[in-house]
DNA sequence: GTTGATGCAAAATTTTTGCATGCGC
DNA sequence: GCGCATGCAAAAATTTTGCATCAAC
């Protein structure tokens, strides 16, 4: 996907997001790979172009982008590490409100299986389904806060997302 | 599931595991709960009854677990969050050998769904599978590595995973 | 007795917060 | 001009490393 300056203008406008030289850059390095980087990752590869931006910038910026959808996190909670005793095949319910992981045993969904062609050179070991949502009462909290307007935190796009 | 003390004694032996009352608790501690709690809550929860307990120690303890395929983490790549601006829907082929992330499409996955038993009271919003296991450069690598020994980090887990 | 697990401490890494300045709208 | 993005700095949170001691095998 390559994107103009106009395009960027636009999909910022219509998200109601500023548009400053660094988050241009740091959208665009963002959309120009498919390696998911780190924030720092990214924060190393801008500051090529803008050596005075700084690590804060990039984080503010990631969650902006995040809250108004052009972004998303691949993995959530990388807020620490996560262990699980079960070690049977299973999958899990994820609620993107109070980050609650729900363990959730289905037979057919262990059966998923990947074509030789898209599995390219991959040496396919087992695989995990995440359904993504809110819980009940998360569900319930939603509805309430989208009546309302909902205050953030500056950086901290926890809590919410896709 | 419900373990003695004699079943965890038999399962550390079988993994060639030293069995310790830390030890023992920080794996019962895991396996009493379907949360799949941080380091840090599994520190404070066993803390209760080894007030004398290091986080260093559940650190070490829960990557010896991993390695020996006792626990598996649920989130690989807590290292530090990932971004994508790829927002349409898709799925991940995950090396646990260099923790590359290739994107995947496929259309029959978008398509999975949960019947109504299973999804209980979670509103579903999306889903992702993932898929594990080595790339090419890694598998060949991991050949060469099995008929080795293999040298280990104190603690970090990384670079071997379920 | 040997090996490796433990606890303490410190360092490294990643992320968040505070605050003054300056730019986009 | 107003509001918010930026940069600098410091703090917080998470994880890793160094090292001496001690316990499990």
């Amino acid at each position: 996907m390559k994107l103009g300056q106009d395009d960027i203008r636009r999909r910022f406008r219509d998200c109601g997001l500023k548009l400053t030289p660094q988050r241009a850059a740091i959208y665009e390095a963002l959309i120009d790979t498919t390696s998911h980087p780190t924030a720092d990752e990214l924060y190393r590869r801008v500051a090529k172009v803008h050596p005075m931006i700084s690590p804060n910038t990039v984080y503010y910026t990631l969650a902006a982008l995040q809250r108004a959808g052009l972004v998303c996190e691949v993995n959530y909670w990388h807020d620490g590490a996560r262990f699980d005793a079960n070690m049977t095949a299973h999958h899990h319910l994820i609620c993107v409100g109070c980050r609650r992981i729900e363990d959730l045993e289905d037979e057919a969904l262990n059966c998923l299986s990947l074509s030789h062609g898209r599995r390219g050179d991959f040496q396919i070991m087992g695989h995990r389904v995440e359904f993504h949502g809110y819980c009940g009462a998360c569900a319930k909290q939603q509805r309430r806060a989208t009546a309302k307007s909902k205050p953030q935190s500056r950086h901290s796009p926890k809590g919410r997302a896709v």
